[in-house]
DNA sequence: TATTGTTATACTCTATAACTATA
DNA sequence: TATAGTTATAGAGTATAACAATA
């Protein structure tokens, strides 16, 4: 392999880059990064708990409580008391959550598609391939 | 372009994977995270000032005192007055200073180049090629 | 006693402001 | 007065610990 920067050196500024990007979308839809892994977690996959949601999206369960309670207040998701286990809350995006999360992700990657338009047609598709291939790779498995 | 998941939700959780391993291989060499990215500035062009070096690394100069304190300390950097301008302080790596810079990012890159060996030939190379051009584009371009 | 969700606290990291010494 | 570097302070974000309710 021929001389070349650090992987995390290379892409840690884009990701802060697209990070910005997508907080200036998602404050004009009006929701917050958290509020929008939280949409995008839940209308990609059902789940139950706030700990498996946690869990999930790989944040603290203290952290999403306020989060979860703006969600809720704003009818974008709801939660439930589980009738079978009293200490549990079941969670569930509604129909608003999902039409403002997908809205949100269209205006997302429209920015993003704009920021690979960079890239040749070939480049494009082996770099969202390898990038989708890497980000499957556990966490465990990178760090060794 | 065929549905996919977003970029920086797909690339977030891999820089943190692989800056968790660099924070490892950097352990073992007895060298924090901004030390290793001032010395690697410091290597790879000379920059005269403190302000200079903030400003290229993206860094708060409040910030990197206490490492250029350490990285001096240690003998990996040589921090002198400079005598036409007494307000500032000369940078330059040291030969120990580049030395640790260089095995330390051969260890790096070595655990990297095992995480992308899950790509093909053909993947991998593109997608480095890829990531070096996203990661040239500046970020008011990105941000929009 | 163990677990879900919650609240309160402490800690880390970063940014802002104030200071010194030179110019 | 303006700038390079430094120190001190404050703020945001996160993690840790303690708590109430239920199992």
């Amino acid at each position: 392999m021929t001389e070349r920067r650090d992987l995390a050196a290379m892409l840690q500024p884009l990701v802060k880059s697209l990070i910005a990007a997508e907080l200036r979308v998602l404050e004009e839809h009006g929701i917050s990064m958290w509020s929008y892994v939280v949409l995008s977690a839940l209308d990609d996959s059902p789940i139950r708990t706030q700990a498996a949601l946690a869990e999930a999206i790989g944040a603290d369960k203290t952290r999403i409580i306020s989060t979860l309670d703006r969600l809720q207040e704003a009818g974008l998701i709801s939660r439930q008391p589980d009738p079978e286990d009293r200490r549990a809350r079941l969670l569930a995006i509604t129909q608003d959550g999902r039409s403002a999360r997908r809205a949100a992700q269209a205006d997302i990657q429209a920015n993003e598609d704009r920021v690979l338009a960079a890239l040749s047609a070939a480049d494009r598709q082996a770099f969202l391939r390898a990038a989708q291939a890497l980000s499957a790779i556990p966490h465990e498995e990178i760090v060794g």
